[in-house]
DNA sequence: CAAACCAATCTGGTTAACCAATTTGGCCGA
DNA sequence: TCGGCCAAATTGGTTAACCAGATTGGTTTG
């Protein structure tokens, strides 16, 4: 058989045709929450594609919840219905990718609320690694070298002692592109990080303290900035 | 060579330790930002396990835009910086599962914000989906039939309507634990969804009227009973 | 001496063959 | 006729072989 390379690109296109014909196959043969579906053999055959790109394609559907597969068993429909599936389907399909304003926007979002919880909820154990990560950004800030990392590290910290997963996982998702683009966009100056020790300090010394309300409103300061950025045209 | 069927649980701490192990080779290494890893197949033969292990892997941190691999290439590190990759792969091998309550809280939160963005930026395709989601609900609930997906997928309209994609794509991973959780603990009760009838119909007129405000209010008043679930204990 | 080129090698991606657990369908016995 | 049972077919997962593009190091050529 002939083989060819694809572009990441044409990839992501191919995976997304794939999908998109799951969607209809279930549709058209009216298979329900717990049915099971053709076997990924067929559906490589049936759909002119190798079976590994069905399997990335079934592996994406699990990490949305939709499929999930049984060995030796079968890949089955999840039990959220067939109204949901088919919805939730349609809007994976229709996904963008994601532009930085939106990224900042939902750090901001997550950060607010990740800091207060972290107050809230902070052990002893905790303390100790955001007093190290802060310590390694001061450090570096001191010594007027690039302290972007150490910067994303504290807050990924904050995210961790906020005990909430979730929040965890999705910071950990959105912080590369963010530091990928404030190196690109030149957003953090240098001559801010003085400043940015004073903000991160603060923010500390509230988690310490336990006071949400201060958290949130020393991280609402630190943001200051970022918060101009991304809001300059509405809200 | 011997052939073993690992279960779920043995495959994510298969995975589990291939990054770490990589974390540690890449410490060893002294391996920094934009340089390539060992090949596949040295590396499966290096840790002792399948180079489809090792690819699923490396997958996973490319999610995580910790690694990026190129075709007939190879893979190499993302230029996030040495500090900030070490604790990235802390943070994702020390990820846990989110439970129920961290669900909700993520949810409420990311709502709260879409509701008002989408109040800000919907358009008038928006509108007319978001209008078909609310009578499909509305039709359900009227036929006393269980309206959960129906419910979920005007929610998640909203958050396609806020134009911000990573939010919409976390509400896409949360929604399906949500439902099954929701159908498990029997959040939903059948007498709730009259009153939810008309909440939604508030909620749709505030975006409609392109008032933040008040769509967040109403998104709030809707959220009231799962408010009550999740911040019982503190907050 | 430097730049252009070329072939051997190496790489991630793809395909095909294989494995073992699970279904399944019919057979046997009660 | 019904229920237990076993072998064959089916399945997702795994391994190995293969592909074509990228890399590279040495050679040639201007």
């Amino acid at each position: 058989m002939k083989v060819e390379v694809l572009t990441n690109k044409e990839k992501r296109d191919v995976q997304q045709s794939i999908i998109a014909k799951l969607r209809d196959l279930i549709e058209y043969k009216n298979l329900e929450p717990g049915d099971k579906l053709p076997s990924e053999r067929m559906l490589s055959e049936k759909f002119g594609v190798s079976r590994s790109n069905i399997r990335e394609a079934i592996q994406k559907l699990e990490f949305y919840g939709i499929l999930y597969s049984k060995p030796q068993s079968g890949t089955f429909i999840a039990d959220i219905g067939r109204v949901a599936m088919s919805g939730m389907m349609e809007d994976i399909l229709g996904l963008e990718e994601p532009d930085f304003k939106a990224l900042v926007e939902t750090r901001i979002l997550l950060e607010l609320k990740t800091v207060r919880l972290a107050a809230l909820r902070r052990t002893a154990a905790d303390l100790k690694t955001l007093q190290s990560a802060l310590d390694a950004y001061k450090k570096k800030v001191l010594n007027k070298e690039d302290a972007v990392e150490e910067d994303l590290l504290f807050h990924l910290a904050i995210a961790k002692a906020s005990k909430n997963s979730s929040m965890n996982t999705f910071m950990l998702i959105i912080t590369p592109e963010i530091i990928t683009n404030f190196e690109k966009y030149h957003v953090c100056d240098s001559n801010q990080s003085f400043i940015g020790i004073k903000e991160h300090e603060d923010i500390f010394q509230a988690i310490k303290d336990q006071d949400p309300k201060r958290a949130k409103e020393m991280m609402k300061v630190h943001f200051k900035v970022l918060y101009q950025y991304c809001y300059h045209t509405d809200n």
